[in-house]
RNA sequence: GGGGCUGUAGCUCAGCCGGAUAGAGCGGCGGUUUCCUAAACCGUAGGUCGUGGGUUCGAGUCCCGCCAGCCCCGCCA
C-alpha cells in the first residue's frame, strides 16, 4: 500500500492547491507547507485512508473544516487518478476525508503480489550502509538471560534492513579487553594455572566462577589490585604469557556462544573491544588536539553540555583513567569513529545501531555527544541508540534462578524446548497421532525457540519484559505457536489445492481478475496488502514489535476467513481467489517470522 | 540532589511524529464441530488512560507541577 499511499498523498496535494492556490503557494513561501494529513483508516468503516488536513486548515484558511473539506473532495472528482484509484471521497464528522479503493484496485494490487518473492515490498533506492551493535557478551562468562534481548532484538533489525536492501555489518562488540581480564589471569595463575597454557582445561562453568572469586578479591584485597593492574599493562603490551592465557580464554568463549547462536540462527561478526585497542591513543589525542580534553582529578575528561551533577557543574565523560590507562568510553568512541569513518581504516557506515540495555542511555548520550563535538559523524550520518528493558520474573523483579543465580541462556533455551516436546507429546497421545521421533524433535525445537524469540519482540522493547513460559507458549494469543499454526492450516488447504508453496509459482495458476465478495475476504486482502508499510516503519523506528502485531493480526484476519468461509469447495472463480488468499497469507507469515528469526512449519 | 525510562481492563501488553465511540490477548461468563488440523471461531462483561493544571477545534498521545516503581550519575561495561 505504500505506493498508493504515495499516489494518494500527491494527489491530495493537487487538490489542496488547485482549491487554495494562493494559500499554499503562501505557506511554501512561509516553509510552513499545508498538508492534507493522509493517514491509514482509523476504523474499517472509514475505508482506507483518511485525510485529516482540513480541520486543522480551518484556521489558517479562516474557512469551516467542512467547507475546507468539501473544495478538496470536488477537486479530487476532477482528477481522473484519483477516480481511477478512489470510490467517490465521503466529509464524515466534523471535516474528516474518507477515502476508500476501489475493490478492483485492490484486487489487482493484491495479484500482483502473488509469484513476487518481495510480496510488494521494494528494496530501498537509497542504501545505508549499517553497523548493528548487538548480543555482546563478554569473555570468560556465560551467556545469561542479559543477552537474549540484544541478541533477539539486534537480529531482528539486522534482517529487516538487510531485507530492505541496506549493506548491513552485524557486529558482536565482546567484552574481551580490559580490568577484567587482569583480575582473571592473575586469580587463574595462582589457583588454576594450567587454564592459562592449556585449552580447555578448565570448562566454562568453572571460569564463571573463578571470575566471581577474582571479582571479589580485586574488590577486597589492594596487592591483588595492584597485580591486576599489572597484568592489564601486560596483556596490553604484547607479554607472550599473558597474551597467550588470554586468547585461550576468547577462544573458549567464542566456541560456547557459537554453539547459542547457531541455535538461534544467529549470524554476528565478532570484533571485539580489543580490536579497538590501537586506536584508543589517537582517541584521546584527537579529543585533545580539538581541545574537548580537559585534565581533572588526574582524569581526562570531556565535559558534558546539558548534563550537570549533584552540584550543578557539567559532568565529564572519562576517557582516559588516571593511572594512564582507558576505559569503555575511550573503546567506544575508538569504535563509532571506526565504524563512520571510510575504509581501510574504518566501515564507512552511515547509521550506527546499538542494541544495549536501557540502563546505559545517559552512556551512548554522553558518547554521542563527543562524537558529534568531536566532528566524528559524517553529515547525514545516524546514531541510535535502541534500548530495551529488563527481563523480569513473575515477581516482576530482575529475572533469577530459585537459588538466586542469573539465567543461563543455554538452560532458558534448553525449557522452552522442554516444555515445548512434553506439550506436543501429550498433544498426540490425546489425538491418538503416531509421529517420527525426528518430527516431535524439529517441532518441539522450533516451536520452542520461536516461543523465546517471539515473546521478546512482540513487547515494545523499551518497557521491561516480564518472561513468562507459560506465556509464550500457550497455544492462543499473541503467540509464536498462534501464528506457527496458522501456517499450519494454510499448508493443509495448500496441501489439498495444489499451491503450496513452489507449486504453482506462476501466478498464471489463480484467476484472473481475483474475484472476491465475502468481509472476511477484503479484511484478509487490506490485511495482506499493508505489508510494506509496517516493514518501512520497523526499518526507521526499530520496533519489532509492530511487526509482531502486523502477522498476529494477520494471523486472526486469515483465521476469520478460514472458519467463515468455505475454500475447496467453493465454484470457480472464487476458489481460486480464496486459494490465491491462502497463498498470500502463507508467503506473508513466512518472511514476517523470518525477518523476525523464527523459522516456521509446515506440520506442527 | 540531578537525569532517564515506566505508570492504559483482574493479569500481560498494543495504541504508528494529536484526530472520529480507548484496543488486543489471557483469565471470567455464554455459544459454535455433517466441512480443508477446534492449537480455531463467535458473542459478552470489564478502563476516572497514576494525579492536578495548561496548550488545542480536538489530548492516552504535546508542555508544566506532583505521586509511585525501576535504572543511571568520575575513572566497571
Amino acid at each position: 500500500m505504500l505506493r498508493i499511499a504515495h499516489a494518494l498523498d500527491a494527489q491530495l496535494r493537487a487538490a489542496l492547491e488547485r482549491a487554495f492556490p494562493q494559500e499554499v503557494a503562501a505557506a511554501f513561501e512561509a516553509g510552513a507547507p499545508l498538508d492534507p494529513q493522509l493517514a491509514p483508516a482509523s476504523q474499517p468503516e472509514f475505508g482506507d485512508f483518511q485525510a485529516n488536513g482540513a480541520l486543522s486548515l480551518a484556521r489558517r484558511l479562516k474557512q469551516p473544516p467542512r467547507a475546507i473539506a468539501g473544495a478538496i473532495v470536488d477537486q479530487l472528482a476532477a482528477d481522473p487518478a484519483f477516480t481511477a484509484l478512489c470510490e467517490p471521497a465521503q466529509i464524515a464528522g466534523p471535516g474528516f476525508i474518507n477515502l476508500t479503493l476501489r475493490p478492483r484496485r485492490l484486487a489487482e494490487e493484491l495479484r500482483s503480489r502473488l509469484g513476487d518473492a518481495r510480496l510488494g515490498v521494494p528494496p530501498v533506492t537509497t542504501l545505508t550502509p549499517t553497523v548493528i551493535d548487538f548480543s555482546s557478551p563478554n569473555i570468560a562468562k556465560e551467556m545469561h538471560v542479559g543477552h537474549l534481548r540484544s541478541t533477539i532484538i539486534g537480529d531482528a533489525l539486522a534482517r529487516v534492513l538487510e531485507f530492505r536492501g541496506h549493506p548491513v555489518l552485524r557486529l558482536n562488540h565482546v567484552g574481551d579487553w580490559g580490568t577484567q581480564f587482569g583480575m582473571l589471569i592473575t586469580h587463574l595463575k595462582q589457583v588454576a594455572p594450567e587454564a592459562l597454557t592449556t585449552a580447555d582445561a578448565v570448562d566454562l562453568g568453572d571460569l564463571v566462577a573463578f571470575y566471581r572469586q577474582a571479582k571479589a578479591r580485586f574488590d577486597a584485597d589492594e596487592a591483588f589490585q595492584a597485580t591486576s593492574r599489572e597484568e592489564v599493562v601486560k596483556l596490553q603490551s604484547g607479554d607472550p604469557v599473558t597474551r597467550r592465557a588470554w586468547q585461550l580464554l576468547c577462544e573458549q568463549s567464542r566456541r560456547e556462544f557459537q554453539q547459542i547462536y547457531d541455535r538461534l540462527d544467529i549470524r554476528l561478526s565478532e570484533r571485539g573491544e580489543s580490536f579497538y585497542n590501537p586506536y584508543l591513543e589517537s582517541v584521546v589525542a584527537d579529543l585533545e588536539a580539538c581541545g574537548l580534553l580537559v585534565s581533572d582529578a588526574g582524569a581526562g575528561c570531556v565535559f558534558l553540555e546539558g548534563v550537570s551533577g549533584k552540584d550543578g557543574k557539567p559532568l565529564p565523560l572519562i576517557v582516559r583513567k588516571s593511572d594512564g590507562g582507558f576505559n569503555y568510553a575511550t573503546t567506544d568512541l575508538a569504535a563509532l569513529r571506526y565504524r563512520f569513518a571510510g575504509p581501510p581504516e574504518g566501515d564507512g557506515a552511515r547509521r550506527l545501531i546499538y542494541v544495549t540495555d536501557a540502563g546505559q542511555a545517559s552512556h551512548f548520550a554522553a558518547v554521542f555527544q563527543v562524537a558529534r563535538r568531536a566532528g566524528w559523524v559524517p553529515a547525514g550520518g545516524r546514531l541510535e541508540h535502541v534500548p530495551f528493558g529488563l527481563v523480569q520474573g513473575d515477581d516482576g523483579k530482575k529475572l533469577k534462578t530459585r537459588s538466586g543465580d542469573t539465567v543461563r541462556l543455554k538452560d532458558l533455551l534448553d525449557e522452552a524446548v522442554e516444555r515445548s516436546e512434553v506439550d506436543l507429546r501429550r498433544r498426540l497421545a490425546e489425538e491418538e497421532r503416531q509421529e517420527e521421533e525426528a518430527f516431535i524433535q524439529l517441532v518441539s525445537s522450533t516451536v520452542g525457540i520461536a516461543a523465546v524469540k517471539y515473546a521478546d519482540l512482540s513487547t515494545n522493547r523499551i518497557t521491561n519484559y516480564q518472561f513468562s513460559f507459560d506465556r509464550m507458549l500457550a497455544l492462543s494469543g499473541n503467540t509464536a505457536p498462534y501464528l506457527l499454526y496458522a501456517l499450519v492450516r494454510i499448508a493443509g488447504i495448500a496441501r489439498r489445492g495444489g499451491v503450496g508453496a513452489g507449486e504453482g509459482d506462476e501466478a498464471g495458476v489463480f484467476p484472473d481478475p481475483l474475484v472476491f465478495s465475502e468481509p472476511q475476504e477484503w479484511a484478509l486482502a487490506r490485511q495482506l496488502l499493508a505489508l510494506d508499510t509496517v516493514i518501512a516503519e520497523v526499518e526507521e523506528e526499530l520496533l519489532p514489535n509492530r511487526l509482531c502485531s502486523y502477522l498476529f493480526e494477520l494471523s486472526q484476519a486469515f483465521n476469520r476467513f478460514y472458519d467463515q468461509v468455505p475454500v475447496l469447495k467453493a465454484d470457480e472463480p472464487a476458489r481460486g481467489s480464496r486459494l490465491a488468499l491462502c497463498r498470500l497469507s502463507a508467503d506473508t507469515l513466512r518472511l514476517g517470522l523470518g525477518l523476525l528469526g523464527i523459522p516456521t512449519l509446515e506440520r506442527m
